[in-house]
DNA sequence: GCCAACCTACCGGGCGGTCGGTAGACTACT
DNA sequence: AGTAGTCTACCGACCGCCCGGTAGGTTGGC
């Protein structure tokens, strides 16, 4: 439940250690709250009684509501960066690099969704300058994951797959994740991660084999 | 556009047919704005607004917000019943029934995502037992295609697919349509539906040379 | 004259945010 | 040692605004 920690230690680097604690406790409670409740739904008295301010005394802390949201997505995009992206540019062969994606990303979900979630859900949230941010660093991970599908379809490995519309529908599944992942269910944290890897895999790479069985294109 | 017209239908069974247009056109509206703002972010004035009414002439037509949430929300799970579980129903081979369920979930969200989508993502919005209920439908959805790859299992066509994790990747795929399907887009409809659907069914049959190009549990 | 289909005006309340304070720890100077 | 000053870390009270919702009309077609 450290999650946020970074966060504030990259947002302020001024002060004692005391008002640090108490900033990431913020961040974490915050994020918690928003990944709850929704952003629009959590109001600022929610986040303060979480972590035994009042209203007033929370925004010796913060500078707003949004400025929260906004720290909190680009901790989140932050997170992706570091223990996603840059990873997986040092894996050299296409397909063990999409393995890397989507497991790392699989794996950082199922270990504290709170941010990354809150940064798919909540961008209307934002101001227009920082969504534009946001939007554009998201833009560049789909991008990231269609090149990589782009070189296995050079390989061969893969054929008609958009590489687009693959990146985006992992993107999906893994994001998935976080809606119907419990810790105290029936599979641990590894396994789902690691089915989840699976699929995505066989999703996109060619079956030679492959053919419909049948025609789902008739109407109602 | 007419995707609500059956919503109204349904609600009311009364009154002439001036009302039930109306009726069904801030439905629609509704369900529009809800859509692009969120729930929470949308308020009573901006739906009037957007058929042409002041706040008090809307309450005319609707009980609240929480029963137009509900409303909308409850015609998004009567469309997901018709168009997709029924009809999938009538097919009885597994993976032909699975192309059924995958192509026209993923089509009704290419025509007009806006109800369904609301579905997902504004479950905390309603009342405890409007929640309870439209839970309910979804978690028979996902049951339905979880069977339905158990029925694949049985067969031999899939190995190594826990059904529940399989069943919930697909409809977070799917579902993640609606955040970047674009109707003026690179890809149409039909292109994107046929796309999705290929992923899908490649994503859970077996293939037999399936092995790990890399080792993605290292971790940074 | 009646009723469906609206409107204007208003209500209580909660929201994000701010203001003016202040307890207490710590420092500086005598 | 005493005390005046300073700064961090808060709090109670308040602000203006907008929210969902309502009361009590008004109007136009039948």
């Amino acid at each position: 439940m450290t999650a946020l920690d970074n966060a504030a230690l990259r947002a302020v680097a001024t002060a004692a250690n005391g008002e640090q604690d108490r900033r990431a406790e913020i961040y974490r409670s915050a994020a918690r709250i928003f990944h709850r409740k929704g952003y629009h739904a959590t109001s600022i008295n929610d986040i303060a009684a979480a972590v035994g301010l009042t209203k007033a005394g929370l925004y010796y802390y913060i500078k707003g509501k949004q400025d929260l949201l906004f720290a909190i997505m680009g901790f989140a995009m932050d997170q992706l960066d570091e223990q996603v992206i840059e990873p997986a540019r040092r894996v050299q062969d296409p397909q063990a690099r999409l393995e890397t994606i989507v497991a790392r990303h699989a794996r950082l979900i199922t270990q504290d969704s709170s941010a990354l979630t809150i940064l798919v859900n909540e961008l209307e949230g934002l101001l227009p300058d920082d969504r534009a941010d946001i939007i554009g660093r998201q833009r560049d991970y789909v991008d990231f994951i269609a090149d990589t599908l782009a070189a296995l379809r050079d390989e061969g490995k893969v054929v008609d797959l958009d590489p687009t519309v693959g990146a985006f529908s992992l993107v999906g599944m893994i994001l998935w994740i976080s809606r119907w992942y419990r810790t105290d269910g029936r599979l641990d944290g590894d396994e789902v991660v690691a089915a989840v890897t699976r699929m995505a895999i066989s999703a996109v790479l060619s079956r030679g084999d492959y053919t419909s069985a049948g025609n789902p294109e008739e109407t109602g």
